[in-house]
DNA sequence: GTACTTTTCTACGTTCCGTAGAAAGAAATT
DNA sequence: AATTTCTTTCTACGGAACGTAGAAAAGTAC
């Protein structure tokens, strides 16, 4: 599939956080927003991108199949095509996929996961 | 973590699927074996790689932590560190470790998985 | 139709990976 | 011991992905 680099895993994160579509400077702004308040850093001028760089950006993202623009508004809005947990399953199937031995795999995950995500499992199992 | 690319995948591959250390040379063998296998092509010499070019790749696997060497014997010798299983059970706990959202994720993951699969899990869930 | 906004094109630096030669280090052979 | 052979390390290059953004083109507003 796609693996993400920093600034578009960001951008992502941005739209999955907001079901809302989003414009290239909107984003803009929330990136340097964030990254202001990531860092504690006083006087610091949270990450300015260009906006060219965040559209830049953004058409990588609709290449690679994970955001959908809407042409028809002038300044186009963006938005992530699934949620977040969908392509994160979807990255958990991709990794699982590509191993011969499934129940091996399966085993292994399941053994080090929480007890409560167990209990999860078995309920969203048991429903089924 | 360390995604692979598809040199380093097939050496992975190749060293999974062997508990035995293999030196370098066996490995470029195996791989040339393998390429002359897996297309069909007759007359066509398998992939036929520097000796130089698996151990740069041997190294590089080695730094991202998924091979281990034996420097004693003198053709060194290489071993995966963790079984495959291990190792891909360690990328979907990557992919879903970075999510907020994980309960929802894994609704996802099982939504989506195979009903004989759905039955390993809740054995394995089950016995826990 | 001129000024502003938005999008597209092009590009450069960095890192990762496939690939391997040159050189250095160790072992075997004569 | 000197030389030939095998193994490992060093260095490097080309291509792809990504962060980054300016220049130019396209569209909007006044």
């Amino acid at each position: 599939m796609a693996s993400l680099g920093e600034l578009e895993r960001a951008v992502m994160d941005l739209l999955w956080g907001s079901q809302e579509a989003a414009t290239a400077n909107t984003l803009r702004d929330l990136l340097a927003q964030d990254s202001a308040t990531t860092d504690g850093n006083i006087g610091h001028q949270g990450k300015d991108l260009a906006v060219t760089t965040v559209l830049t950006v953004l058409s990588r993202l609709e290449k690679k199949g994970l955001v959908e623009r809407e042409r028809g508004t002038r300044p186009h809005r963006y938005q992530a095509v699934s949620s977040r947990a969908d392509h994160t399953a979807d990255l958990m199937h991709e990794a699982l996929g590509s191993a011969p031995d499934r129940e091996a795999v399966l085993a292994r995950f399941i053994g080090s996961v929480s007890e409560s995500e167990a209990a999860t499992l078995r309920k969203l199992l048991g429903k089924n």
